[in-house]
DNA sequence: TCCACTCACACTTTTGAATAGG
DNA sequence: ACCTATTCAAAAGTGTGAGTGG
């Protein structure tokens, strides 16, 4: 196994053939930001949970990011995947999340793609990006491409953003990685602590049904009907319907929140800093084998949700050290689900779930590759989800670096495959070290035959 | 008995087709 | 004939609470 020091020398630069002057500006000024942050933090310093469903269910808060620094003209592709926060299972006890055992085995990998890849830079970058059609689910046979997760498990969403001139291009690029802390969530069956559900209710326009004392009202004097219909049906009418109707059938639950809710609000208003020190999982993190949560990761956990892609002198690579320590149970399962690993990239493309376009909008894809002004659906809605093969321990990894450049000159997989072979730990249960240190990396790709060996696309599911 | 999970429900927003008007 | 705005019904997204099964 090659050290991460010869790793690092695979990925020293670029060929010079590929050092364009365009891959400085690639390289150096590549920024994400995280829409909505103050939300995101809200519900961080609570303990974020999303819902889990068989039919795949949304985020709420939904990823939402802006980019900049792109080439407006190259083509870039845009994915999500969730990476574990841990190796452990949680359940909730006493109003707070406890360690409940190992985590299972790691279900299948998917990974996201946003509908509107690949795009040009422009397009990416004159509006925010949204991955409001992303879902979850915890059916692990899911046939419709959402991202597959185990509930009472914790996860934090990754962005990758690589510069490559179609879905189907042999040819790819550098990827760019972004992770925010304040997006790591629990997946949940059903919401467990009532101030997540309170919040929800009061941010989610779907939920607005819950919110106020009137809807409430009239949701639960309609419930209170059908009830006594049913009732009715059984020949046994309940005099005291109308007196079990509380005003707010949710109160209850959430009548704990409601007295936090003005420090949520100065939370909110001045110190989210504080806020991020008050999420419920940062006693979680110190008691649970994190060995001693570093200064560096702590002042990360506050950091500004603007993250600059390091230039190639500063650039760090990918943390394979993390993912060596402990392999993942379901990498072999993994190289089971998917067969061998493919050699080419045609041959995956049965893995690719394309997203399902409305014929009538023109796909940004098929618009000409220049720099001339090109008519882009403004709709993100065609949900699609890339699906990638097993990254095989055995087989070599990252051949060369290649930065493929629009502006550059074309090169082919030889030229980028020279160096020794670098070998790819097996995929596993990402530590919460990585989730909070690895705030953004970039690491390289000859193509997607070598893409496909990073955790990113830890294994096939189909 | 406990707890994670599923399902039907009522309510909401979103979407897209049909229609009207300029 | 074409374009834009409006209307309306269907579809899809919500949390709830009862029920189920391990």
């Amino acid at each position: 196994m090659q050290s991460i020091r010869d790793l690092k020398a695979n990925f020293s630069g670029p060929p010079p053939s590929a050092m364009a002057s365009s891959d400085a500006y690639l390289q150096g000024s590549i920024r994400m930001t995280l829409e909505d942050p103050e939300l995101w933090r809200t519900f961080h310093g609570i303990g974020t949970e999303m819902i889990i469903t068989k039919p795949g269910r949304r985020m709420f808060p939904h990823c939402k990011v802006n980019l900049s620094g792109l080439i407006p003209c190259a083509k870039y592709i845009l994915l999500v995947d969730m990476v574990p926060e841990d190796g452990f299972r949680y359940k909730w006890n006493k109003e707070k999340w406890e360690v409940a055992g190992k985590a299972e085995p790691q279900p299948p990998c998917r990974t996201y793609l946003h509908p509107d890849s690949p795009a040009p830079g422009s397009h990416w970058m004159k509006q925010s990006i949204s991955f409001l059609k992303l879902k979850l689910t915890n059916n692990t046979l899911d046939q419709h491409g959402h991202i597959i997760l185990h509930s009472m498990h914790r996860y934090h969403p990754r962005f990758h953003i690589v510069q490559a001139d179609d879905l189907f291009s042999v040819r790819w690029s550098v990827f760019q990685t972004f992770t925010f802390p304040e997006t790591s969530f629990t997946a949940v069956t059903a919401y467990q602590n009532t101030k997540i559900t309170k919040l929800k209710i009061d941010h989610n326009p779907f939920a607005k049904g819950f919110r106020d004392e009137g809807t409430t009202k009239k949701r639960r004097a309609s419930k209170n009907q059908s009830d006594l219909d049913k009732k009715a049906k059984l020949s046994e009418m309940n005099r005291d319907s109308e007196e079990d109707s509380p005003t707010g059938f949710c109160r209850s639950s959430f009548e704990t929140y409601e007295g936090d809710e003005a420090e949520l609000r100065k939370r909110k208003e001045g110190d989210e800093i504080k806020e991020e020190r008050y999420s419920p999982w940062s006693t979680e993190r110190e008691r649970n084998t994190r060995n001693g949560s570093s200064p560096a990761a702590e002042s990360r956990d506050i950091y500004s949700t603007e993250q600059m892609v390091p230039a190639l002198a500063s650039y760090q690579p990918y943390r394979f050290h993390e993912y060596g320590k402990s392999p993942s149970p379901s990498s072999s399962v993994g190289s089971n689900a998917s067969g061998s690993a493919r050699g080419s990239f045609e041959s995956r493309v049965p893995d690719v779930v394309v997203p399902e376009h409305d014929s009538s909008k023109p796909r940004v894809h098929e618009a000409a590759p220049s720099c001339a002004p090109q008519p882009l659906p403004s709709s993100q809605d065609y949900p699609g989800v890339l699906n990638m093969s097993v990254a095989q321990a055995s087989k070599p990894g990252v051949l060369g670096h290649h930065v493929y450049s629009p502006y550059g000159t074309e090169q082919t997989l030889g030229q980028w495959s020279g160096s020794g072979p670098a070998q790819y730990p097996t995929p596993h249960h990402l530590t919460a070290d990585y989730a909070t240190q690895a705030v953004h990396h970039s690491y390289p790709h000859s193509n997607v035959t070598e893409w496909s060996q990073y955790p990113l696309f830890s294994y096939s599911c189909w």
